[in-house]
DNA sequence: GGTAATGATGTAGTACCATCATGATATGAC
DNA sequence: GTCATATCATGATGGTACTACATCATTACC
Protein backbone atom coordinates (compact mmCIF):
# COMPACT_ATOMS: atom_id res chain seq x y z
CA UNK A 1 0.00 0.00 0.00
CA UNK A 2 3.29 2.37 0.10
CA UNK A 3 2.66 4.51 -3.06
CA UNK A 4 6.08 4.79 -5.09
CA UNK A 5 7.00 7.87 -5.85
CA UNK A 6 6.03 9.13 -8.81
CA UNK A 7 6.58 12.17 -11.67
CA UNK A 8 3.67 13.53 -9.85
CA UNK A 9 5.57 13.62 -6.63
CA UNK A 10 8.49 15.05 -7.59
CA UNK A 11 6.69 18.25 -9.65
CA UNK A 12 5.09 18.64 -6.48
CA UNK A 13 8.15 19.11 -5.16
CA UNK A 14 9.85 20.82 -7.56
CA UNK A 15 7.21 23.33 -6.83
CA UNK A 16 7.14 23.78 -3.39
CA UNK A 17 11.46 24.29 -3.75
CA UNK A 18 10.48 27.07 -6.06
CA UNK A 19 8.22 28.83 -3.35
CA UNK A 20 10.83 28.42 -0.97
CA UNK A 21 13.24 29.78 -3.11
CA UNK A 22 11.56 32.75 -4.13
CA UNK A 23 10.19 32.99 -0.76
CA UNK A 24 13.58 33.43 0.20
CA UNK A 25 14.93 35.41 -2.29
CA UNK A 26 12.40 38.44 -1.16
CA UNK A 27 12.93 37.83 2.15
CA UNK A 28 13.60 41.42 3.62
CA UNK A 29 12.33 43.68 0.89
CA UNK A 30 8.81 44.56 0.85
CA UNK A 31 7.85 42.64 -2.00
CA UNK A 32 5.10 39.33 -1.40
CA UNK A 33 3.16 36.91 -3.71
CA UNK A 34 0.61 39.46 -4.65
CA UNK A 35 3.22 42.82 -5.58
CA UNK A 36 5.16 40.42 -7.50
CA UNK A 37 2.20 39.60 -9.20
CA UNK A 38 1.38 42.92 -9.93
CA UNK A 39 4.87 43.83 -10.84
CA UNK A 40 4.86 40.87 -13.25
CA UNK A 41 1.52 41.87 -14.79
CA UNK A 42 3.00 45.26 -15.36
CA UNK A 43 6.29 44.13 -17.09
CA UNK A 44 4.09 41.77 -19.30
CA UNK A 45 1.52 44.07 -20.61
CA UNK A 46 3.50 47.75 -20.00
CA UNK A 47 1.91 50.62 -18.13
CA UNK A 48 -1.76 49.69 -16.97
CA UNK A 49 -4.46 51.73 -15.44
CA UNK A 50 -5.56 50.48 -11.49
CA UNK A 51 -8.57 49.20 -13.36
CA UNK A 52 -6.98 47.32 -15.27
CA UNK A 53 -4.59 45.90 -13.30
CA UNK A 54 -7.42 44.48 -10.96
CA UNK A 55 -9.40 43.11 -14.37
CA UNK A 56 -6.26 41.38 -15.14
CA UNK A 57 -5.64 40.02 -11.73
CA UNK A 58 -8.95 39.09 -10.87
CA UNK A 59 -9.02 40.96 -7.68
CA UNK A 60 -10.78 44.34 -6.72
CA UNK A 61 -10.00 47.32 -7.68
CA UNK A 62 -9.49 48.53 -3.99
CA UNK A 63 -7.43 45.92 -3.31
CA UNK A 64 -5.35 47.39 -6.48
CA UNK A 65 -5.19 50.57 -4.67
CA UNK A 66 -3.32 48.85 -1.36
CA UNK A 67 -0.76 46.75 -3.27
CA UNK A 68 0.14 49.70 -5.35
CA UNK A 69 0.43 52.34 -2.72
CA UNK A 70 3.02 49.56 -1.13
CA UNK A 71 4.74 49.12 -4.60
CA UNK A 72 5.17 52.90 -4.78
CA UNK A 73 6.11 53.57 -1.41
CA UNK A 74 9.27 50.90 -2.51
CA UNK A 75 9.75 53.00 -5.28
CA UNK A 76 8.69 49.41 -7.21
CA UNK A 77 6.20 51.82 -9.75
CA UNK A 78 5.27 55.09 -10.61
CA UNK A 79 1.79 56.59 -10.35
CA UNK A 80 1.08 58.79 -13.35
CA UNK A 81 -1.89 61.11 -14.54
CA UNK A 82 -3.53 59.23 -17.82
CA UNK A 83 -3.23 61.94 -20.82
CA UNK A 84 -6.90 61.59 -21.66
CA UNK A 85 -8.69 60.82 -18.33
CA UNK A 86 -8.12 62.40 -15.57
CA UNK A 87 -9.90 60.44 -13.36
CA UNK A 88 -7.47 57.30 -14.10
CA UNK A 89 -3.96 57.07 -12.84
CA UNK A 90 -1.35 54.97 -14.42
CA UNK A 91 0.66 52.44 -13.40
CA UNK A 92 3.98 51.69 -14.40
CA UNK A 93 7.40 50.13 -13.75
CA UNK A 94 10.19 52.32 -11.74
CA UNK A 95 13.55 52.53 -13.44
CA UNK A 96 14.81 50.52 -11.31
CA UNK A 97 11.87 47.72 -11.00
CA UNK A 98 12.72 47.13 -14.76
CA UNK A 99 16.47 46.47 -14.13
CA UNK A 100 15.32 44.02 -11.10
CA UNK A 101 12.80 42.17 -13.35
CA UNK A 102 15.31 42.17 -16.61
CA UNK A 103 17.76 40.81 -13.65
CA UNK A 104 15.09 38.17 -12.62
CA UNK A 105 14.93 36.98 -16.22
CA UNK A 106 18.59 36.79 -16.44
CA UNK A 107 18.66 34.80 -13.16
CA UNK A 108 15.81 32.42 -14.68
CA UNK A 109 17.34 31.76 -17.96
CA UNK A 110 20.56 30.95 -15.95
CA UNK A 111 18.34 28.69 -14.01
CA UNK A 112 16.55 26.98 -16.98
CA UNK A 113 20.33 26.22 -18.70
CA UNK A 114 21.76 24.98 -15.01
CA UNK A 115 18.89 22.63 -14.28
CA UNK A 116 18.74 21.08 -17.93
CA UNK A 117 21.96 20.89 -17.84
CA UNK A 118 21.83 18.64 -15.18
CA UNK A 119 19.47 15.77 -17.60
CA UNK A 120 21.21 13.51 -19.57
CA UNK A 121 21.56 15.14 -22.84
CA UNK A 122 19.79 11.61 -24.30
CA UNK A 123 16.57 12.56 -22.36
CA UNK A 124 16.46 16.42 -22.98
CA UNK A 125 13.74 16.01 -25.85
CA UNK A 126 11.93 13.40 -24.24
CA UNK A 127 11.76 15.36 -21.13
CA UNK A 128 10.05 18.57 -22.96
CA UNK A 129 7.71 16.58 -24.70
CA UNK A 130 6.69 15.33 -21.09
CA UNK A 131 6.66 18.46 -19.75
CA UNK A 132 4.84 20.30 -22.05
CA UNK A 133 2.37 17.35 -22.15
CA UNK A 134 1.43 17.41 -18.59
CA UNK A 135 1.06 21.21 -18.27
CA UNK A 136 -1.44 20.97 -21.21
CA UNK A 137 -2.92 18.26 -19.41
CA UNK A 138 -3.15 20.29 -16.28
CA UNK A 139 -4.52 23.38 -18.43
CA UNK A 140 -7.21 21.10 -20.04
CA UNK A 141 -8.25 19.37 -16.22
CA UNK A 142 -8.12 22.65 -14.04
CA UNK A 143 -10.22 24.28 -17.22
CA UNK A 144 -12.96 21.58 -16.96
CA UNK A 145 -13.62 21.60 -12.85
CA UNK A 146 -13.89 25.10 -13.64
CA UNK A 147 -16.57 25.11 -16.06
CA UNK A 148 -18.66 22.52 -13.58
CA UNK A 149 -18.04 24.80 -11.11
CA UNK A 150 -19.27 27.80 -12.87
CA UNK A 151 -22.17 25.65 -14.78
CA UNK A 152 -22.91 24.53 -10.74
CA UNK A 153 -23.22 27.92 -9.59
CA UNK A 154 -25.15 29.30 -12.75
CA UNK A 155 -27.88 26.19 -12.15
CA UNK A 156 -28.00 26.12 -8.54
CA UNK A 157 -28.75 27.75 -5.17
CA UNK B 1 15.93 38.48 -27.56
CA UNK B 2 12.57 36.86 -27.31
CA UNK B 3 13.26 33.84 -24.39
CA UNK B 4 11.98 30.77 -25.99
CA UNK B 5 10.01 28.79 -23.51
CA UNK B 6 11.87 26.73 -21.88
CA UNK B 7 11.26 23.62 -19.56
CA UNK B 8 11.60 25.30 -16.12
CA UNK B 9 8.52 27.89 -17.77
CA UNK B 10 6.82 25.14 -17.92
CA UNK B 11 7.37 23.51 -14.44
CA UNK B 12 6.87 27.27 -12.94
CA UNK B 13 3.34 27.11 -14.77
CA UNK B 14 2.42 23.71 -13.40
CA UNK B 15 3.65 24.63 -10.24
CA UNK B 16 1.05 27.85 -10.67
CA UNK B 17 -1.52 25.25 -11.42
CA UNK B 18 -1.39 23.04 -8.74
CA UNK B 19 -1.46 25.93 -6.18
CA UNK B 20 -4.64 27.18 -7.87
CA UNK B 21 -5.95 23.97 -7.75
CA UNK B 22 -5.04 23.74 -4.39
CA UNK B 23 -6.87 27.07 -3.29
CA UNK B 24 -9.95 26.04 -5.35
CA UNK B 25 -10.32 22.97 -3.89
CA UNK B 26 -10.31 24.18 -0.24
CA UNK B 27 -12.36 26.78 -0.56
CA UNK B 28 -15.09 27.07 1.22
CA UNK B 29 -13.63 24.61 3.79
CA UNK B 30 -11.40 26.45 6.89
CA UNK B 31 -8.44 24.76 5.62
CA UNK B 32 -5.91 27.36 4.44
CA UNK B 33 -1.84 26.23 3.15
CA UNK B 34 -0.50 26.42 6.65
CA UNK B 35 -3.52 24.78 8.25
CA UNK B 36 -2.67 21.89 5.44
CA UNK B 37 1.29 21.78 6.31
CA UNK B 38 0.14 20.78 10.06
CA UNK B 39 -2.25 17.73 8.45
CA UNK B 40 0.26 16.80 6.17
CA UNK B 41 2.69 16.98 8.72
CA UNK B 42 0.77 15.09 11.05
CA UNK B 43 0.06 12.43 8.70
CA UNK B 44 3.34 11.85 8.00
CA UNK B 45 4.60 11.36 11.56
CA UNK B 46 1.79 10.32 13.47
CA UNK B 47 0.25 12.44 16.73
CA UNK B 48 2.40 14.55 18.01
CA UNK B 49 3.08 17.14 20.55
CA UNK B 50 2.26 20.75 19.59
CA UNK B 51 6.09 21.69 20.41
CA UNK B 52 7.63 18.93 17.95
CA UNK B 53 4.83 20.70 15.27
CA UNK B 54 6.37 23.77 16.03
CA UNK B 55 10.00 22.60 15.46
CA UNK B 56 9.14 20.30 12.13
CA UNK B 57 6.94 23.00 10.63
CA UNK B 58 9.90 25.52 11.78
CA UNK B 59 6.93 28.22 13.46
CA UNK B 60 6.86 29.57 16.94
CA UNK B 61 5.18 27.26 19.45
CA UNK B 62 2.48 29.92 19.51
CA UNK B 63 1.84 29.69 15.79
CA UNK B 64 1.12 26.25 16.34
CA UNK B 65 -1.76 27.21 19.09
CA UNK B 66 -3.64 28.99 17.10
CA UNK B 67 -3.22 26.82 14.00
CA UNK B 68 -4.59 23.44 16.39
CA UNK B 69 -7.16 26.05 17.43
CA UNK B 70 -8.71 26.68 14.11
CA UNK B 71 -8.43 22.50 13.02
CA UNK B 72 -9.62 21.27 16.32
CA UNK B 73 -12.69 23.42 15.80
CA UNK B 74 -13.14 22.51 12.28
CA UNK B 75 -13.00 18.86 13.69
CA UNK B 76 -9.98 17.71 11.72
CA UNK B 77 -7.43 17.43 14.37
CA UNK B 78 -7.91 16.51 18.36
CA UNK B 79 -5.98 17.54 21.72
CA UNK B 80 -5.28 14.95 24.20
CA UNK B 81 -3.35 14.78 27.34
CA UNK B 82 0.15 13.62 26.68
CA UNK B 83 0.02 9.94 28.59
CA UNK B 84 3.26 10.47 30.79
CA UNK B 85 4.26 14.20 30.36
CA UNK B 86 0.89 16.63 31.95
CA UNK B 87 2.41 19.57 30.59
CA UNK B 88 1.84 18.03 26.95
CA UNK B 89 -0.87 17.40 24.61
CA UNK B 90 -1.37 15.43 22.02
CA UNK B 91 -2.12 16.53 18.47
CA UNK B 92 -3.77 13.52 16.47
CA UNK B 93 -5.25 13.91 12.98
CA UNK B 94 -9.05 13.03 13.98
CA UNK B 95 -10.65 10.19 12.06
CA UNK B 96 -12.31 11.99 9.10
CA UNK B 97 -9.47 14.15 8.70
CA UNK B 98 -7.85 10.84 8.43
CA UNK B 99 -10.18 10.00 5.64
CA UNK B 100 -9.56 12.71 4.23
CA UNK B 101 -5.98 13.32 3.94
CA UNK B 102 -6.79 9.40 2.51
CA UNK B 103 -8.83 10.24 -0.08
CA UNK B 104 -6.25 13.26 -0.93
CA UNK B 105 -3.68 10.40 -1.55
CA UNK B 106 -5.92 8.74 -3.73
CA UNK B 107 -6.83 11.51 -5.70
CA UNK B 108 -3.34 12.19 -6.20
CA UNK B 109 -2.52 8.75 -7.54
CA UNK B 110 -5.28 9.13 -10.09
CA UNK B 111 -3.90 12.39 -11.02
CA UNK B 112 -0.46 10.99 -11.47
CA UNK B 113 -1.62 8.01 -13.49
CA UNK B 114 -3.95 10.66 -15.71
CA UNK B 115 -1.36 13.43 -16.10
CA UNK B 116 1.38 10.32 -17.32
CA UNK B 117 -0.72 9.05 -19.52
CA UNK B 118 -0.43 12.51 -21.83
CA UNK B 119 2.79 11.39 -21.93
CA UNK B 120 3.81 9.47 -24.62
CA UNK B 121 4.80 6.41 -23.89
CA UNK B 122 8.03 6.24 -25.09
CA UNK B 123 9.04 9.48 -23.46
CA UNK B 124 8.03 8.23 -19.96
CA UNK B 125 11.32 6.77 -18.79
CA UNK B 126 13.16 10.00 -19.77
CA UNK B 127 10.64 12.63 -18.50
CA UNK B 128 11.01 10.56 -15.19
CA UNK B 129 14.68 10.13 -14.88
CA UNK B 130 14.50 14.00 -16.22
CA UNK B 131 12.27 14.80 -13.56
CA UNK B 132 14.35 13.30 -11.13
CA UNK B 133 17.60 14.84 -12.23
CA UNK B 134 15.74 18.16 -11.89
CA UNK B 135 14.62 17.86 -8.49
CA UNK B 136 18.02 16.56 -7.06
CA UNK B 137 20.07 19.67 -8.76
CA UNK B 138 17.46 22.32 -7.43
CA UNK B 139 17.66 20.57 -3.67
CA UNK B 140 21.13 20.97 -4.28
CA UNK B 141 21.08 24.12 -5.16
CA UNK B 142 18.95 26.24 -2.35
CA UNK B 143 20.81 23.51 -0.14
CA UNK B 144 24.26 25.32 -1.52
CA UNK B 145 22.26 28.96 -1.35
CA UNK B 146 21.67 28.17 2.36
CA UNK B 147 25.01 27.20 4.05
CA UNK B 148 25.91 30.49 2.32
CA UNK B 149 23.30 32.34 4.08
CA UNK B 150 24.20 30.85 7.38
CA UNK B 151 27.53 31.08 6.78
CA UNK B 152 26.99 35.11 6.15
CA UNK B 153 25.26 35.77 9.10
CA UNK B 154 27.52 33.11 11.24
CA UNK B 155 30.12 35.66 10.22
CA UNK B 156 29.09 39.07 9.18
CA UNK B 157 26.80 41.00 11.52
C1' DG C 1 -27.24 70.54 -19.29
C1' DG C 2 -28.80 66.85 -16.49
C1' DT C 3 -28.11 61.96 -15.42
C1' DA C 4 -25.72 57.85 -15.27
C1' DA C 5 -21.54 55.16 -15.51
C1' DT C 6 -16.52 54.98 -14.46
C1' DG C 7 -11.89 55.33 -11.79
C1' DA C 8 -9.68 55.88 -7.74
C1' DT C 9 -9.80 56.25 -2.90
C1' DG C 10 -11.42 56.68 2.25
C1' DT C 11 -13.46 53.99 5.78
C1' DA C 12 -14.48 49.89 7.99
C1' DG C 13 -14.27 45.14 8.54
C1' DT C 14 -12.84 40.08 8.04
C1' DA C 15 -9.48 36.60 8.11
C1' DC C 16 -4.94 34.83 8.22
C1' DC C 17 -0.08 34.27 9.61
C1' DA C 18 3.29 35.29 12.36
C1' DT C 19 5.79 37.35 16.25
C1' DC C 20 6.94 38.54 21.48
C1' DA C 21 5.85 38.85 26.34
C1' DT C 22 3.63 36.86 30.12
C1' DG C 23 1.66 33.49 33.08
C1' DA C 24 0.10 28.85 34.76
C1' DT C 25 1.37 24.36 35.49
C1' DA C 26 4.23 20.26 35.36
C1' DT C 27 8.67 18.14 35.32
C1' DG C 28 13.11 16.86 36.81
C1' DA C 29 17.55 17.75 38.89
C1' DC C 30 19.63 18.82 43.16
C1' DG D 1 11.36 20.62 49.02
C1' DT D 2 13.25 24.05 45.92
C1' DC D 3 14.33 25.94 41.63
C1' DA D 4 15.44 26.04 36.77
C1' DT D 5 13.29 24.45 32.67
C1' DA D 6 9.76 22.81 29.47
C1' DT D 7 4.96 22.83 27.63
C1' DC D 8 1.16 25.10 26.52
C1' DA D 9 -2.23 29.01 26.68
C1' DT D 10 -3.51 34.09 26.43
C1' DG D 11 -3.07 38.75 25.23
C1' DA D 12 -1.14 42.23 22.55
C1' DT D 13 0.97 43.66 18.10
C1' DG D 14 1.96 44.04 13.36
C1' DG D 15 1.70 42.96 8.67
C1' DT D 16 -0.77 41.22 4.41
C1' DA D 17 -4.71 40.27 1.46
C1' DC D 18 -8.89 40.65 0.65
C1' DT D 19 -13.95 42.57 0.75
C1' DA D 20 -18.14 45.90 0.70
C1' DC D 21 -19.86 50.41 0.90
C1' DA D 22 -19.63 55.29 0.39
C1' DT D 23 -17.53 59.43 -1.76
C1' DC D 24 -15.81 62.50 -5.23
C1' DA D 25 -14.19 63.88 -9.53
C1' DT D 26 -14.58 63.06 -14.22
C1' DT D 27 -16.43 61.43 -18.34
C1' DA D 28 -20.10 59.68 -21.49
C1' DC D 29 -24.78 59.65 -22.95
C1' DC D 30 -29.03 61.73 -24.66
Amino acid sequence: MTTPITVLDRLLEISELFQKDMARAFDGTPLTAARIRLLWELQHSGPSTQHALATSLGVSPRNITGLVDALEAGGYVTRSPHPSDRRATIVALAASAQQMMREMQREHAELSTDLLGAVDAADRAALERGVDAIAARLRELIAADEARRAERIEVGA
